[in-house]
DNA sequence: CATGAATGAGTATTCATTCAT
DNA sequence: TATGAATGAATACTCATTCAT
C-alpha cells in the first residue's frame, strides 16, 4: 500500500516529490470514487479508506474537497491532451491529424469513463462558482487548430467556411457524442462511433477535390 | 389515489382539476430554482416560500424532492415534445420537416436554458437510480423520424447510410450544442447555431442531387 | 359501511346517539392501529382511511390524538371490568370469586392483547402527563375485593395476612403475567397459565384448613 | 472496524481505551434523560449538552439514537445480572441464594428506576423490530436457576412442580412487580416488596417439611 | 355534519473541516 | 507529517391540527 519507494539520497528535495507522489495516488481514487458516486454523495472519508491513509492526510494535500475534486477533473484533461497530442505526433498531413485527434478524444472517454462522469459533475455541482475545467481546456487548446482549420480553408482543402465556427461545432458533436453516449450506459463501440463522427465531418467540411479522398481519412489506421 | 367518489357525507368535494392546477403553478417555479441551484443546494422551503405557500402543501401534491424534481425535467422534455411537433405540423417536406426540427429544438433550449440544467443535474445526482428523462424522451419519439430517414435514403434524397446511426449522430450532435452552449453560458444566439449545426448534419446527408437545393433547407423560414 | 340503522322517530336526541355510535365505530380500530404500530407512528390519517372517512371527522369526535388514544384505553379497561364483573355474578363463595376473576383478567387480556399493548403505549408515552388509566381502573374496583380479603382471613379462611398487600401482590403477579406474556409473544396458552398462577397464590395464601380444598379452587369450571 | 495496527504514519494513535471510556461517560446520561422524557420526545442534542460535547461526537460512538438506546438498556440489564451475581456470591445455601437473588432483583430496580422506564419503553418504541432485551437476558441466564429448582424438588425442599412454570412464574410477579410499582410512582419502599413477594413465593413453594424454616428464608439477611 | 387542503413546527443524521497529539 | 476525535451547520420529510367549503 505504500510505494514509497524510489528513495534517493538526502540533500533532495524529498518533499516536494513526495507530495505529488501522495497526490498521484490520491487523485485516481479519488476520480473513480467521485465518479461512481457523485461529488455530493461522495465522502472524503471513503476516499482516505479506500486509499488506507486517514481523511486528515486528504487534507494535508488538498487543502479541500472542492479542491481535491477540481483535481481531479483537471488531471483527467491533462490525460486527454496527452492522449491527442501523442496521437497526431508524426503525422504530417493535417486532415489526417484532425481525424487522429478525433479518434483519440473517442477512445480516450472510451476508456476513461469516470471523466465524462466528472465533466457533468463539475457542471452540476459548480454552476456558477467555476468554469466549467473542460472549456479551460478547450481555450487553452483550440489555438493550433484554428491555424490548422485556416490554412486548410486557404489551400482550398476544406470548403471555405469559418474556422471558429467549425471548431465549435465539431466540439459539441464531440462533446454530444461522449456526453449522450455514456449517459446512455450502452457501452456502444468507439470505433463505430467516431467512424459516424468522421463520417459526419467531413462528408460536410471538405471541398469536392478532397471528397475524392473520403475513404482515406475515414480509414481506422 | 382517488377514490372520490363512493363517499357519503358532503363536505368539501375534492377537486379533481385543483390538483393538477396546483402542479402547474409549482412546477415552473421548481424547475427555475433546480435549474439556478442546483439539485443538491435547493432547499423545499426555498421553493414554497416562492410560491407563498406551506412546505408542507408542496409535498402534498409531490410525494419527494425527488419526484418534484423528476417531474419538472418530465414537465421540460414535455415541452420539447410539443415545440417539435407544432413546428412541423403542415410541412409536408420531410427534409424541411427535418430542418424545422433540429431548429425547434434549438430553439427550445434557447427559450428554456433551465431545461438544459435540469437535465444535467437529474443526470448528475440520479445517475444509477433513473434512466435519464431526455433518452426515454427520444425513444419514445424517434421512431417516426426513422421512418422518415428510411424513406429518404430509399428515394435518393439522401445518401445510402443507417437510419439509426443518422439520427443517432444527430441527436448526438444536437446535445453536445444545448450542453455545450449553455455550459459555456455565453448566450450564443440560436440562430448562427442552429444554420451552422443544419449546414453540418445536410451537407453531410445529402445526396449530390440534394445538395443542390441545400440552400433551401437552411433558409431561416 | 354506515350502519345508521335504528332511527326512531323525530324527536329523539338522535345526535347524542349518532356521536357514541360513531365513538364505538371508531375505538376499536384505533384500538388495533394504536396496538400494531405504537402510538407515536400512528398516523390518524390511517385510521380515518380504514374507517372510509375523513380525518377531519375523526377530530369531530375526538378533539385530539391523544384523548383518542386515552379513549381507546378506557374502552379496554372497561372491557376488564365488565368481563370480570360477568364472571362473578351469580357465585356466592368469595374463594371462588377471586379464582373467577383471576381468570377473567388473564382471559380477557388473552382476548384482547391490543389493551395490553395499549397499557404500555400510554405508559411510555403519557409517563408524566397522566395517572395510567389500568391504575385508575384499579382504584376504582379494588374496594369490594379488600372487603373480601378481609372477610376471609377474619374467618380464618386465608391466612391472617394485610389485605392491602394482598391485593397489591396479586396485582403484580397479574400485570406481570400479562406484560411479560405478551412481551414474549408466545402465545402461551391462557389455561396452564391461570392455573399457575392460582397455584402458586392459593398456595401461599389459603390456610393450612383450605389447603385441603386447593384443588377445587383450582379446578378449571 | 478497528484494524489500528498495519498503519503506517506516527500521528496521533487511535485511543482503544478511550472509545469505551467514552461510551461509559454517555450512556448514563442517555439513561437519564431516555428515562425521563422517552425515548421519542428525546432529542440527541440535549444528550449531547448535557454531556458538554457535540451532537457529532454522540455519533460518532453511537451510530444511532436507536442504537444508544438499546446500548443503554444493555447496560441496565448488564448492571442486574452483576448484582444478582454479587448477591448470591458465596451463599453456599440453594434456597437462600434465591431469596437473596430476588431481593437483589427488586433492590436493583428501587436503586435504578430508570432501568425500568428503559425496558417499558423499548417494548414500546422496537415493538416489532427486537426481541426485548430483558427477555434476552433472562434468557442467557436461566439455565442455572432451573437447576436449582431441580435439585430442589428432588431432594423434596421444594413441592414437585416444574422448574420452567415456577422460574416463569416467578419472573411474571418481579416483572410485574417493578412494572406496576414503579408506573405507581408511589415510591414503595423496596423492603416491604420484598418481603412480601418471597412470602407468597415460598408459601407457595415449600414443602410441608420446609414450611417450618420460612421465617428463616424470609429473614432479611 | 363531513370533508380534505393547507399549515408549519419539530428532528435524526451526515460530513466537511479543524487541530491537538 | 500523519492521525482521527471533535465539531456543528445544514435539511428533507412527517403529521397533528385547523377551517373554508
Amino acid at each position: 500500500m505504500t510505494n514509497t519507494l524510489n528513495r534517493r539520497g538526502p540533500g533532495r528535495p524529498r518533499n516536494l516529490e513526495l507530495a505529488s507522489q501522495r497526490c498521484e495516488e490520491i487523485l485516481p481514487i479519488a476520480t473513480e470514487i467521485f465518479a461512481s458516486k457523485g461529488y455530493a454523495s461522495t465522502d472524503v472519508q471513503e476516499i482516505a479508506d479506500r486509499l488506507g491513509i486517514a481523511k486528515g492526510t486528504v487534507y494535508h494535500y488538498f487543502p479541500s474537497k472542492e479542491q481535491l475534486f477540481l483535481a481531479a477533473v483537471d488531471r483527467g484533461m491533462a490525460g486527454l491532451s496527452g492522449a491527442i497530442n501523442a496521437s497526431v505526433a508524426g503525422e504530417p498531413d493535417t486532415i489526417k491529424q484532425i481525424a487522429r485527434a478525433i479518434r483519440a478524444f473517442l477512445k480516450y472517454f472510451d476508456s476513461n469513463p469516470d471523466v465524462v462522469e466528472l465533466i457533468v459533475q463539475e457542471r452540476a455541482e459548480f454552476r456558477d462558482r467555476k468554469k466549467p475545467t473542460y472549456l479551460e481546456h478547450r481555450e487553452r487548446n483550440i489555438r493550433p487548430w484554428h491555424e490548422h482549420f485556416r490554412s486548410l480553408c486557404k489551400s482550398g482543402r476544406f470548403r471555405p467556411l469559418n474556422e471558429e465556427q467549425m471548431t465549435q461545432t465539431i466540439s459539441n458533436l464531440l462533446y454530444g457524442t461522449i456526453f449522450t453516449t455514456y449517459f446512455a450506459r450502452e457501452g456502444q463501440a468507439f470505433e463505430s462511433l467516431s467512424t459516424q463522427v468522421l463520417s459526419l465531418v467531413f462528408a460536410g467540411l471538405l471541398s469536392d477535390a478532397e471528397l475524392a479522398n473520403l475513404d482515406k481519412y475515414l480509414e481506422f489506421d
